[in-house]
DNA sequence: TATTAATAATATAACGTTTTCGTACTCTAG
DNA sequence: CTAGAGTACGAAAACGTTATATTATTAATA
């Protein structure tokens, strides 16, 4: 086990000083020709790398990006990570990820974890418990110490930074319509508690396009539900007397899995897909894809979310410190994946 | 803006040296109690905390694991990422992951790049270029400079390094032997190339268990497809020729979403699932679990997985260099859970 | 010939820690 | 009154870099 190769060594063993290697190495024409070739040959020979660590402390800046999600078995979630990752691969950043399994202290640790030099700046989405408690002194304190941050997704007022989120009002609103156009009538939404910003915002999207069709809302059809992303036999029992207790045409939930259980519902009440009740959700994995039948998504486009918000941060990052204080909020287009839970036009 | 506390700065202020803060913070006794309480008085005042970076450098040691896999959106791998997350945290290590993209070259950068002070070992699994290149001078140069790695789900050989896997094999053989407990016959198999280890291993357990049964094994029973996570159009028309033309009763799959396909088209034969024909896949993930009917799945326990190599990975870089050259492969047991793709014993 | 410029290298400081060693100072004992 | 032992602190080196300042040597100019 030969140890990792540093500038003193091979200055050791060339006879010359560190300086002399270090600039040498990044072509400084302070260096003779002869000695800078030499050393290069040496180095390449033994594959020196530099360290980054030193380099990170030298210069105040780890090129790392921090990226802190609820969890990450979640596709939507997947996908941003997979933007964030392009993006940053392609400006020479790392991205270390951690989870806060919507538990705030898990997110405050790890937050001020890697605030301790480990990278330069977050992009990250609230916990559940974080939003309930509305307690955001960690990601002050990281800004304050000018670290900036993005926020993505669940996103919380308030705080000094830039935000990017998916259109989620007009995504619902277009799904409502688009079952609004082919024929439904009496359309119920499964979504969210309203401190889950996603899950409100679907909610008033859903209302708006009723309200454009001159359908005054119900709000008997609007189940709301604790959890945006499990779904427990509790909640599928929930799904399933919303389902048998109201005689809806159309379903709009704000994810795969409460389709599916819509789904699952309609079949067993012996009602045909789409041609009684038509079905479109939010997220577009894996569920919606191989479905039988295909669900009709609004799909988020998590990746170009990733990269959007790579980017900001990047740009926040590259950039000296002119015209702070600038945060603004750049919002994602969904766009309807027509498939065959809903009928077409 | 406020810059980070340091040492230099808390020393300055409280008129000290930079080592007696230092001594202070950590409670050495050859501070006074005096000094000492004043000190930590201060820094607990305005929230010190030691810089990361300074530390890894000093340490030699970033308590930092490499995380490195062919792609994030995929269930079983992000399950897998939770568990080595877990078992970090409860050792105080990071977490830095990379994608591969299942690209041989990203997987060299991406491995140089953390190898270069930023993790003290790897845990990785290699991407299917990888495999067929054949080239392992990244692994073997992280592991020359004394970086340990682990490697799970798709290993190679001839590394020294510790593994963990999926006891592919008999996962496999314990499906296809449930669906021939329950009386299937002729069951045909849809797998991958056999440079990808674990679809090789899957087919070597769905033979092992018809010879259990003494059915000869049929070629044509066993459809290889060139990728094992994706499944593109020309994929599925592979798939829907394979179940038509042969009369299967039964189908193993090594994944979710092949399993699906053929749920497709035996829907389109107008054959029943079970009673016709029954299905069992590997990967327990959101598909099979809602799918319609739910699919009876070797569960591959991804999070144990991802427990099980953080745990040694973080033993052997805790452990000095005694008893080195020790390396073992750890097995995960699989298990079947039985659900509506499958007749009931 | 003496001064200036250019060249080619090195020394040093800095990033933020920890740790080893050294050094004042005070107190006790011979 | 001084040797020895604590006690409480500081200086300096080290981790691996880079950047600035400095020095030594040679070449060119007045």
């Amino acid at each position: 086990m030969r140890r990792k190769l540093t500038l003193k060594l091979i200055a050791k063993e060339l006879n010359v000083s560190i300086s002399t290697v270090s600039k040498a190495l990044r072509d400084s024409a302070e260096i003779s020709e002869e000695t800078r070739e030499k050393i290069k040959a040496f180095a390449k020979l033994y594959n020196y790398k530099p360290n980054n660590i030193a380099l990170s402390l030298k210069n105040r800046k780890t090129n790392t990006i921090g990226v802190i999600i609820p969890q990450i078995v979640h596709h939507f979630f997947t996908t941003v990570i997979r933007g964030i990752e392009q993006m940053a691969r392609e400006h020479n950043y790392n991205v270390i990820i951690c989870l806060s399994n919507n538990d705030f202290d898990k997110e405050v640790i790890n937050m001020e974890l890697l605030a301790n030099g480990s990278t330069d700046g977050f992009i990250l989405s609230v916990s559940k418990e974080t939003m309930l408690k509305e307690d955001y002194h960690h990601l002050n304190e990281v800004i304050e110490q000018g670290m900036p941050v993005v926020m993505f997704d669940r996103v919380v007022e308030g705080i000094a930074c830039d935000r990017v989120l998916i259109d989620d009002k007009a995504g619902a609103k277009n799904g409502v319509l688009h079952m609004l156009k082919t024929g439904c009538r009496k359309i119920g939404i499964i979504t969210t508690k309203d401190y889950v910003s996603v899950g409100r915002l679907r909610t008033e999207g859903y209302m708006e396009a009723l309200e454009e069709y001159g359908i005054k809302v119900d709000k008997k059809l609007i189940l709301k539900m604790d959890n945006i992303d499990e779904c427990s036999e509790a909640c599928e029992k929930k799904i399933e007397d919303f389902i048998k207790n109201n005689d809806l045409d159309g379903v709009f939930t704000v994810n795969e899995v409460f389709a599916v259980n819509v789904a699952r519902v309609v079949h067993q009440e012996g009602k045909k897909i789409p041609d009684d009740v038509s079905i479109v959700c939010f997220t577009d994995g894996d569920l919606s894809q191989h479905f039988i039948p295909s669900l009709t998504t609004v799909s988020q486009h998590g990746e170009e979310m990733g990269r959007k918000a790579a980017e900001i941060l990047i740009n926040k990052l590259e950039r000296p410190e002119d015209e702070e204080e600038e945060y603004g909020t750049t919002y994602i287009d969904t766009s309807l994946i027509q498939r065959e839970s809903t009928r077409s036009l």
